[in-house]
DNA sequence: AATGAATGAGGTTTCATTCAT
DNA sequence: GATGAATGAAACCTCATTCAT
């Protein structure tokens, strides 16, 4: 009548915490990304990710803490991947350019992670906002090395985002051709 | 038990329909540009307009009917001052200059309503977005025309963005110079 | 500012009592016999009789006011043209058939006036259910007069209410049908 | 905090799905029965079950679900003990006999659950009310073999729902002479 | 470690009823 | 007498969260 775990591992192998950690952010990811912080619930991603709800908790604490964790792991890649795009020494423009394309690269093979970082940017309030905007502020700072100027920076990181949510409403356009358009831009700004 | 804001009016005056509409707005605007929609709640915002419940449903008939009207209120004020900021016979460049400032004074007198109208672009789903999205599309469009290239317009409309975001948190920029940049970028652009 | 009314009476004429009255009961007996009590609306019932709510209360006094005035207005109709059949003074199974086919005449012709006295005649609690009761009572009073047992005279009754529900959903078949089948059992109840 | 009611549950003994079903099913029966449909609460209903509302929503999904359970329990229930009253092979006499009297038991032993089911009769609306419809008629469809008439089966379960309505209110009178009345006319009706 | 089952709190919405004119 | 406009109260339902196993 209760099942007995004593002598031989039952079926179900265990899954590695990391692996288990993994799914939960998937199906976390999804679920944000598509209906939002607030309207996203946690039987839904229980239910997607295949692990029971008590356990979200048990690694996340809340759906605060497991949204903030989807957050900063998405920020992470996204700086990982613009950071490593060229090698610190390689000229300027070079370094650039490969940003702006290890950034549409990301944002065309994360969906989720960079539509949930893109609405995130302005829902004041909450310790994840703040997060994202660090991350932002992050990038920004890369850029205002290069731009001279903390406005052109901010501008220029908007511009990459518009142009981003415009792609993904039009993926003919090449990635290159849309990262041309942010490096024609970003090349006049630097030497105005 | 109601306060009375006038001078001798006999018991209770009745505020006239216009007037009720725009209290609850204000309040609406509030709510949602501080805890977004699904956050914000209808209890918060009658309290807040000092107006009862029903009357809210009997105005808009549900909280997305509020947060509709709110929406389609901020969208239209914005398009309008834009609109209007210069004659349509003056030359590009002033008509494209008096458009952002215009732009910045509405974010900066406004911010509720930018707040909402910015953090909603993206809130996937409902009927709502799509107006967001048309109003988007109406200033790129008003752009397209003058940059020449859909793509540089809606690169621009990103860094308005993001300026205008960067300024809410750099209140001691003044907003000419905030304009100027803007600027500089456009005039760069039209001649690529 | 104030509307006169003192010198030609203005154009909209003042209904007189009974028909406004008559109206409202109109509406809430078709409100009532088409969602039952709980679920029909004073305001539809308003809507639908042309009358402003006030007046209703003003003239029922409350929604349980204005159910029980619809009941008792149909119950009397019922019960009178039943007795007026025919003459107290005729053979007795001459005034039975007159009196089964006023009854499925009646139900015939008010079908919301009969649908709201048989619902509710369950309907637990309430004053209303009582003058329900009482109505059907003053019926099998009638009914035992003739029958000479109670138990008699009930099972009649409900065998005459479910055959005229029977009857709403086979409208082909002629009411004489219904009524001689009645008739059949009653005869030979009556020789028992 | 809440009393348990066995000798050493350790804490609070998880109640069977089975029983707690029962316990729900049980007080919404009451309230429906006491109140109608639209009158009950869920509030209640929870109290009352000393269940929490949002398990009667995991259970039955809706309070319409609950009612919808509720009324096909209570149908099923009559129609077993009728069906299985008296063998299939035994003389039509007998048979209905035996119907009879497991009818008036399953009234007297069931209030809640007769009541529910003789009001929803016409509770026009809802594919509760079908149910009921469907249920009634299967017992017609019984009788419509004995009577060789449609119209008299109905006419008989009128009857019979009447007579047991009336018993309710005078408990003095014996189950058998109530349904020894039933079949006097039950006995003439197949002869006629 | 892992989960089915349970709940307090709060959400949107509607309704009968009543002012103030 | 007559009504548009207003509201307190309560309804159904859902969710993040946590026991008890």
């Amino acid at each position: 009548m209760r099942t007995t775990r004593t002598q031989r591992p039952p079926v179900r192998t265990r899954l590695p915490r990391a692996e288990r950690e993994e799914r939960m952010l998937e199906a976390a990811g999804a679920a944000f990304a598509a209906r939002g912080f607030h309207a996203a619930s946690m039987d839904q991603i229980a239910a997607a990710s295949g692990i029971s709800k008590p356990m979200l908790y048990n690694y996340f604490g809340s759906k605060e803490g497991l949204y903030a964790a989807y957050v900063e792991r998405s920020g992470q890649a996204l700086l990982e991947s613009m950071r490593h795009a060229a090698p610190r020494d390689a000229p300027v423009e070079e370094r650039l350019s490969a940003g702006v394309l290890a950034f549409l690269g990301y944002v065309d093979e994360h969906r989720p992670g960079w539509s949930v970082l893109y609405n995130e940017a302005a829902t004041q309030g909450g310790p994840v906002a703040a997060k994202v905007a660090g991350m932002r502020a992050r990038i920004a700072e890369m850029l205002a090395q290069i731009f001279d100027s903390d406005v052109l920076a901010h501008a220029f990181v908007g511009a990459g985002e518009s142009l981003a949510n415009w792609w993904l409403t039009h993926p003919d356009e090449p990635k290159e051709a849309i990262a041309d358009q942010l490096m024609a831009i970003a090349r006049i700004s630097t030497r105005v």
